[in-house]
DNA sequence: GTCGCTTCGGTACATCTGTACCGAAACTGT
DNA sequence: ACAGTTTCGGTACAGATGTACCGAAGCGAC
């Protein structure tokens, strides 16, 4: 079938894969690969031979890893909450020691990265939310990564003098996720400085 | 090209009524029925055959009033932005009488039906917002919606006694969006006594 | 070495996909 | 009435898809 003109058809990769990694390595190396392809096309046009292109083994090294697509994209999506709650808490502990005067620049700058640098990592946590709505086999993934950044808003909350509150920690947690969704998905995205002025308001708004 | 390149809504049906739409109104319930399926299986795993089978058209149907499956998929997100930026237009209205008292209460029963009576349209909007992020032709629609939003919420803030500041409506923009989609994939979402409260404190950090 | 296992990789196949095609039907203005 | 255009719907088709299959290759225990 003569596909149409995708404006985020997948690109062909060279597959430059010298060493190919064997047994459980090559699982990972699988999961990993499918995590790019779900950055980069969503999770349902993920295909078998998307993935393998990606990760440089034959096609058959994705069936014989996972028992079907199904369970390859539900294991990418745990991989990568695994992945990024790993790094919130190491955030969580650095942000202890932030100050009221220099949290929102903190926070601007990690936002900053995950619009830019992480983006492919930053849609595809975003699409998992959207994905756990549908699936409920999603769920406790997304629940996770939900604590997870609420904890790392109590830090926050915490070291600016802020009321020690379940409350506010979510709501610091879904402004912050709220602001970042929507630069995303935005033709203008805001500068740093902005952004700051931004988180500023509103850590603001909740601290004291 | 055996179609025609630019099909205009051709002249409002006559009062003889039939089973099947036709005409521009067969349009619309393609795009009505891809809304559907896309609430469903998201915009990725969407069919023609899918979509055709929702809508009751035979398959051609669907290639015959959409140039691609793109076109469609494009379409039906901006048909649903339209109609819920009107209709949140219309809340905007309202919102304009509350008062701080009830103004919580409103928000969660808000909240609360795009939870369950509007889930599928809720999905819809936040899986645009994701998709927006991956393709920048849906990026404008997702502006729009975004301004809207934030329409609403300074209004809310006005009625509320809020200061007039457009990072305050952003702000509280972002977070009701991030509570929604947090409820929204989470296993164990809030009763709307709970979600009262929460709000109660989010509109309490900005109002005076 | 031989045995029993996991792992690998090429290929096959039924099914589904987007969309092109074409004759018929319905509607249009004259 | 007529001719011209738009809409309809059944079907065709090449290519992509998920996954089954199967023989080969690795590898530790003996």
């Amino acid at each position: 079938m003569p596909r149409p003109a995708n404006p985020i058809a997948p690109q062909p990769q060279p597959a430059a894969k010298s060493s190919a990694p064997r047994g459980a390595a090559r699982r990972d190396c699988i999961v990993d690969a499918a995590l790019v392809v779900i950055g980069r096309v969503g999770p349902d046009a993920l295909t078998h031979r998307l993935v393998a292109a990606e990760a440089g083994v034959p096609l058959a090294a994705t069936t014989y890893w996972f028992a079907s697509k199904e369970a390859l994209i539900l294991e990418a999506f745990a991989h990568a909450a695994r992945r990024d709650i790993a790094q919130l808490e190491r955030e969580t502990a650095e942000a202890a020691d932030w100050t009221s005067a220099d949290a929102a620049g903190h926070l601007a700058r990690s936002m900053r990265a995950s619009l830019t640098e992480h983006r492919t990592r930053t849609v595809v946590d975003y699409g998992l939310w959207v994905e756990a709505a549908r699936r409920p086999a999603l769920r406790p993934v997304a629940d996770a990564w939900s604590r997870a950044c609420q904890a790392f808003f109590a830090t926050i909350l915490e070291a600016i003098g802020g009321r020690r509150s379940e409350h506010d920690a979510r709501l610091l947690t879904a402004a912050f996720d709220g602001l970042l969704m929507d630069q995303l998905a935005s033709d203008h995205p805001d500068d740093e400085a902005r952004l700051t002025a931004v988180l500023e308001r509103l850590l603001g708004a909740f601290a004291g």
